[in-house]
DNA sequence: CTGAAAGCGCTTACAG
DNA sequence: CTGAAAGCGCTTACAG
């Protein structure tokens, strides 16, 4: 900016005065530092300015992990962001699994929200975050008390195993999520409230607690199915967990739905297209990026008038990893 | 940072030592410091370290749209940065289509380089961008000096017509993508080459200029398809076009593959579930994504060695929206 | 080992 | 209408 101040002839106040359209600057200098800019190819810098100014009209959004579905909140956010004047920040670590894991959200968020962004979206934090500036949380954490989007889990959870018993299971493993996410806990919940409003006994020794994470989920399946008296379907609270259930079966020899029924939830598109395909309950990821980014603009802007706290309906998408125990497997 | 100061009773630069781990601090002082900061939640502002340092250990990346294949190379980025030291910033602007889009690689570029970010990848820029800090191109413009990442789209080009070719195909039309974009022309050489090569003339009348947008397929798919002596055959310059004139031939009662075959570019997810299936040229995003990082990073750090571009190999992936010419449809 | 001071690139009252 | 100066939150020579 000196240096356009400089080929210019004026004070670098006045250059600021021409990038940022204020008024009081005379057309003889404007010309003479829209030229000079022109000339430079001079940018203002991001940092400097957000530094010093309170509005940046730029978003943040942090996410820890980059999934396929993570994909699909960021279409929905920028659907949504469309023409509204705010650019967007994804801020994603590079340490996946490494040591910063553990409150990284908060971290990130601190260190953004300070001066960069005006507000933030942040997806599935492990535990729940806070700012000076607004927040939104996607699949916030249990108790979390921040403005938050996220999908009817409960509600979905209990269509799928519904489905299950509708099916005739009575023996239903559940692999649960990650303990500190509320939707792990609204997942197991709609489990244990479809089991005990069908009038079965809900048996701790087939709940399993995974968190999410594929990998968790192969153990656990294996133990499951080792059993003697092993259940004839597994629920599990992500389509990531029950792809693995499906390649664990594999493994052990069971045919998938003939030995064995299962379900997922999130409908990630891999599920569409694994063998065989998944029945899971779909909550759109889309939908949850695309509110949270309209919740977050009006949070910002001072004019949110609804709740802060919204609920997506799910939907039970049934595929073929589900059929009646003991059915014989098709041609 | 200066409440901090206060709390521990010692002058922000001390403070600062302590967060940078720099040596010359004695082990009380630093054990003060540590506690404020515990207790204060403190965490230094990205803006103003990125403002005052040289190196930020920030990269970021550019992109004016967000698309399933943009997902991708997110993904492949983010693997090449993982336990990097390298955080990731991605800059996405909310006017997709708007009066904004002209130049605006570049601007943001300009913005992010001068200070937040050690190196930038930009991806499918319109035009050619320069920055003071490294930057990797993935598929840069045409005639771009940039250090870039690309696939053989030449060679892939060349392939889906020699397919088609080889199934019989003597019309082949032509979509072609945006022409400042160097894939755009490669894959148009492609084109011209293996009809070339075949020894067929090459009949401009069957050559259509898209964009890569898919609403800008429709228009040209009419025009090829409603005259009398349509091609047998559309070669689209991307899936997003290839995807559209399956839609256009639809609305046209023309039937895919038996009245009418179709290939595309880029193998996007929506090409294997489309119906039909689509025939396209794979490039994985996701290697594009995962080799421009590295480059980038080596760039950062001044330990590249190997070519500033680079090319990665296509792969033809036939499925079922192609068909010898005039062939019945399947039942 | 620690602090006062300068400065990164901007913006904005405050004078003139 | 324009400029000198202060300050956003940090880091880093420079003194002590």
């Amino acid at each position: 900016m000196s240096d356009v101040a400089r080929a210019a002839g004026v004070s670098t106040a006045t250059v600021s005065r021409v990038v940022n359209g204020h008024y009081g600057v005379s057309a003889g200098t404007t010309t003479k530092v829209r030229a000079a800019i022109e000339r430079l190819g001079y940018e203002s810098s991001l940092v400097a300015t957000s530094l010093r100014r309170s509005r940046t009209n730029v978003l943040g959004l942090v996410t820890h992990s980059f999934q396929s579905y993570t994909a699909e909140v960021f279409k929905g956010v920028m659907e949504a962001l469309r023409r509204s004047g705010f650019d967007l920040i994804i801020y994603a670590n590079s340490d996946l699994y490494g040591t910063y894991s553990e409150g990284w959200e908060q971290r990130h968020l601190t260190r953004l929200s300070g001066t960069l962004t005006d507000g933030c979206i942040v997806v599935t934090p492990w535990d729940d975050v806070q700012s000076r500036t607004p927040v939104v949380v996607i699949d916030p954490a249990r108790n979390s008390t921040t403005p938050s989007v996220t999908a009817d889990n409960l509600a979905g959870a209990t269509a799928a195993v519904e489905h299950l018993l509708g099916l005739g299971h009575r023996r239903i493993g559940f692999i649960a999520g990650r303990a500190s996410m509320a939707a792990a806990w609204l997942r197991e919940e709609g489990y244990r409230a479809a089991l005990t409003r069908a009038g079965l006994p809900v048996d701790q020794t087939l709940i399993a607690g995974g968190d999410f994470n594929p990998e968790s989920a192969a153990p656990l399946a294996r133990n499951l199915l080792d059993r003697a008296d092993r259940p004839t379907a597994i629920f599990a609270a992500s389509d990531g967990m029950a792809l693995m259930v499906l390649e664990v079966a594999n493994k052990l020899g069971l045919s998938v739905p003939g030995d064995l029924s299962v379900v997922g939830f999130d409908n990630i598109p891999e599920s569409a297209v694994a063998e065989p395909s998944l029945t899971t309950v779909d909550q759109s990821m889309y939908q949850l990026g695309y509110e949270a980014a309209r919740m977050l603009k009006s949070l910002v802007t001072g004019d949110w008038e609804g709740p802060r706290e919204m609920v997506l309906p799910t939907r039970l998408v049934v595929r073929n990893s589900t059929a009646p125990p003991g059915s014989t497997p098709g041609p």
